[in-house]
DNA sequence: CCTCCACCGGAACGTGAGGAGT
DNA sequence: ACTCCTCACGTTCCGGTGGAGG
């Protein structure tokens, strides 16, 4: 087999080192750098706050707030990792950090598992502790025991804690009132944690027991500004890409400018970033530009449709697929009217049940919150009041991804006639 | 100025699935 | 194995309404 002399050039490229990354995993999210910028308030106020665990005393829960990609988690990943770092230089008894992802570890069993790994506690006979099967109670008290036989401090960090309310306001607000309990059942050993949330009303969903307990000190976490993000930007550029990939001074700026639009997302422009670089690579290029950005945003966009899209429940897609035929007959303005009509022959078509004209209103309103269709209530005078619905995203797109659905491709041409 | 359309959107209720408790 | 709760998803019922047409 002869040798394809551009892909051969390409692969030269990998094995040299000479790509565009040089180390890419500096732009995910998990990533924390020697040096953090533009939070030295917020990590002063919780290294002042976490510092008497260095004497051994119990430092006070904190909880902090700030929207997403604000630094809050990588932030406290940092605070802790220098609090270790500080006492086991200093020779002194070095705290317990555990780091706890609530939006996917969501219940009780498996955050206590989560601690239990940790710290490295075990079954009586020294195997992990399973992950499921255990009655709530026992893991509870193998976590208790291992962490009072240590006689430490432990930080917990609960990112994302509003998610475990959320999702079960009881069940949540029992793991963290078990949790800030917990501390009066231990002898020699001490928890204290770090409640991180990017949604400031969820206090309100707590139980007040938990809340004074848990918010004893607030951290805010601002967004960042377009100079922040752009000193952000170009520390990472250093270490993510090889030398001269950015060249061009409009690039950064225009990631800056991008993020900042959404309410100053480092997160969001990291990705942005990363998604531009890889795009550029794909393509064989040797530097990312301007252009690598505009399509990275296009691309990261349309992949968010896509999987809001595919996720959605067959009523909703049905009925957003109703939208999407009449938007294709050349109408512009659609009513609630006509689009169920559709909907009930596509239902028909589809051997779903036929909901009623007022659920198919409220399934509406929520493909336009999800942003994929824009509705104004109107009045036609009198012909009724309505709503004007309109497609909030390209029909192509749309009508690839619906097209990709076995079960909507073989009733979409039969409708569409 | 009044009417009256065609729907909006709140409220209360029904149902089946799934989890916790016992 | 059993009941009891809770929740998501739907339904039924209904009062409310902006403005074109009379």
């Amino acid at each position: 087999m002869g040798r394809d002399r551009s892909l051969d050039k390409l692969f030269d490229k990998y094995i040299q080192g000479q790509g565009i990354f040089k180390d890419g995993n500096a732009l995910r999210p998990t990533y924390v750098p020697e040096v953090l910028p533009y939070r030295d308030d917020q990590m002063g106020r919780i290294g002042s706050i976490l510092g008497p665990a260095l004497r051994g005393t119990p430092p006070s829960n904190i909880l902090c707030y700030g929207k997403t990609g604000t630094g809050k988690t990588v932030v406290s990943r940092y605070v802790l990792k220098q609090l270790v770092a500080k006492a086991k230089e200093s020779k002194v008894n070095f705290p317990l950090t555990a780091h706890v992802n609530c939006r996917i570890v969501g219940t009780n069993y498996r955050v206590l598992k989560t601690l239990c790994d940790a710290i490295g506690a075990t079954m009586a006979d020294g195997s992990d502790v399973p992950f499921t099967g255990l009655p709530t109670d026992e893991i509870r008290s193998i976590f208790k025991k291992k962490l009072d036989s240590e006689s430490k401090i432990m930080v917990v960090v609960l990112d994302e804690v509003d998610s475990l309310v959320k999702r079960d306001v009881n069940q949540g607000n029992d793991i963290l009132y078990g949790l800030t309990r917990m501390n009066s059942e231990l002898d020699r050993s001490r928890i204290s944690i770090i409640g991180i949330s990017n949604d400031l009303t969820f206090k309100d969903m707590l139980d007040p027991r938990v809340l004074s307990t848990l918010g004893e000190e607030e951290v805010i976490f601002a967004p960042y500004n377009a100079v922040e993000l752009k000193g952000i930007l170009e520390q990472r550029v250093e270490i993510a890409f090889n030398p001269g990939v950015i060249g061009d001074e409009g690039v950064i700026n225009l990631v800056g400018a991008l993020a900042a639009q959404e309410h100053g997302d480092a997160r969001r422009a990291l990705d942005l970033l990363r998604t531009a670089g890889e795009l550029a690579e794909r393509a064989g290029d040797e530097r990312v530009l301007q252009n690598h950005v505009r399509d990275a945003q296009k691309v990261i966009e349309r992949d968010a449709i896509t999987i809001t899209v595919k996720t959605l429940p067959m009523q909703s897609k049905a009925v957003l697929f109703a939208v999407y035929v009449l938007a294709n007959k050349g109408q512009s303005d659609i009513f609630t009217g006509e689009c169920f009509n559709v909907y009930s022959e596509i239902a028909k078509a589809l051997s779903l049940d036929t909901l009623t004209q007022r659920r198919v209103s409220d399934l509406i309103s929520e493909l336009d919150m999800l942003g994929l269709i824009n509705t104004t209530v109107i009045s036609k005078g009198r012909y009724g009041r309505t709503k004007k619905i309109k497609m909030a995203v390209s029909k192509k797109q749309i009508g690839a991804i619906l097209d990709d659905d076995s079960r909507l491709n073989k009733v979409a041409k039969e409708i569409m006639s």
